[in-house]
DNA sequence: GGTCAACAGATGATCGATCATTTTTTGTAT
DNA sequence: ATACAAAAAATGATCGATCATCTGTTGACC
């Protein structure tokens, strides 16, 4: 006896897909007959894609009669769907009030971050400690094969890349795989998806206030407003050296260290960009 | 901003409830409205008290008619509890293929029981360094609401008593509660769910075993197998004698370290019984 | 003006029927 | 007897209708 762990899938999220004409277009490959997973299962794997990537905002009420319309089904899958949701705490629900997607929070992220650092800590440090030869080849494959893709679907939009995140989760995973511990694993891989989606709120906001600042800079120039114009250009460009800044003092700090010996784990600055 | 979790609300397991009929009868108390929650929470706790005490064993296949009818209710609210309940992995769902109540394994319980060593161990330093003096408190109150509560509602037949059960959560909880870590936690309480289920589940086969063993030794006798009857007889004394060993090893130990610092935390046998 | 209550619309929860797939049974040929 | 295949039964998945509860609005009253 022994197998266990539906395991949550995960993976590859599927294309759009909410249009519900979808069907014969591009019989491209064989094409083989797919639709394999039950429509509850399509469901859940959409929406949490969706959820993670940030496309769903969090606190975003999800009303089931709007999204069995939007994706075309009744109402029996979607509440399926958001069901199995719970699981990852992406969504919660309330009873006699509906699912909403789970708030995010400066408090919630120290409290993610920081039990992310303990449960991968533990899992590394078993992985390192039983991990054979072949551990290390996996290891290094999954590497090699996130580095060689692109950050980024579209640099400047911000879109990101399926692909990398698929083999950023692989690399991670990776790391861990040879802790022996499923349980362990499953937890790190909750908190991964959990830290993923900040990333990538935090990315989109990153980008909507630049595009904001760009277009309220326009409207004063557009006005005439010469002052508040040059105001806010200043502010843009600090705002943008900081970052720079940001990254810079990373730079110097993995320079530094050459002195002294690098060890010394520590604690890592938990506010730091999660990946 | 912040709530987050839904917290499983766990804790009793309300009667058989089994008969749609129940209704008003046995109105004893003020008998509030109730009925809160609902039906599908309702299931949902009702299901999981059963899985984790046993009462619905491992792999057992959990149909969503049979269970629609024994609770008399309709099929969505079941499919709903079943589907809340892989949140938990208490129970495990494929496509297709339905739901069935997780299975357990020797090597699961090592792995869950490592995995709950290192989370437990984690948020209980972590509850020591930043524990004020309410969180001592509430950890002495735990303990003594625990300690004063029978383990047993019959000892004999081995029928838990749900308030221990529950104060034993609460005590576990308590540990850890000022880890300041909501994620840690959930984790811990997941895993003592599961402990939890393991810890019934012997017992229950331990009840088994035993009572197997009368009968077999009573039908040994009536059929005037001496030697069988024997036989069965002694290795049942053997086993009884084991279970007390067992139990005065542990007894001895503990009064061991006298001469030595009793420190040095090392890792537990994690095949001793889980508590 | 503000507060509360009745109302209406929206939304969640539940039901029973129906479709699709899996599992079991039954029958037949080797 | 065994193995395979078709048919039957069981079971999971999905649907749309319906009931219950919640939310926001309107309007009377203080």
């Amino acid at each position: 006896m022994g197998e266990q762990k539906s395991g949550a899938g995960s993976g590859a999220a599927s294309g759009p897909a909410s249009a519900p004409g979808g069907g014969t277009s591009a019989p491209g490959r064989g094409a083989k007959p797919a639709s394999d997973p039950t429509l509850a299962s399509r469901l859940f794997a959409e929406l949490r894609a969706q959820i993670i990537s940030g496309a769903i905002p969090p606190r975003q009420r999800l009303r089931v009669r709007q999204l069995a319309a939007q994706f075309g089904t009744g109402l029996s899958p979607v509440r399926e769907a958001l069901n199995r949701l719970t699981r990852d705490d992406l969504v919660s629900h309330n009873d006699q009030r509906g699912f909403v997607v789970s708030a995010v929070s400066e408090q919630d992220l120290a409290d993610m971050i920081r039990a992310r650092c303990w449960l991968n800590e533990r899992a590394l440090r078993e992985s390192i400690a039983l991990g054979g030869p072949d551990w290390e080849e996996r290891l290094l494959v999954a590497f090699h094969r996130l580095s060689r893709l692109p950050r980024w679907a579209d640099e400047a939009e911000g879109i990101a890349n399926p692909e990398w995140e698929s083999a950023h989760r692989a690399f991670h995973r990776a790391l861990i795989e040879a802790c022996g511990s499923g349980w362990l694993i499953g937890f790190c891989e909750q908190l991964f998806d959990v830290a993923d989606r900040y990333r990538h709120i935090a990315r989109k906001a990153a980008m909507a206030r630049v595009r904001d600042e760009h277009r309220q800079i326009m409207e004063a120039a557009v006005a005439r407003d010469a002052d508040r114009a040059v105001d806010l250009l200043n502010r843009h460009f600090q705002r943008t050296a900081e970052l720079c800044r940001a990254e810079l003092q990373r730079r110097a700090a993995a320079v530094a260290p050459t002195g002294r010996r690098a060890r010394r784990a520590k604690a890592v600055d938990p506010a730091g960009p999660p990946a």
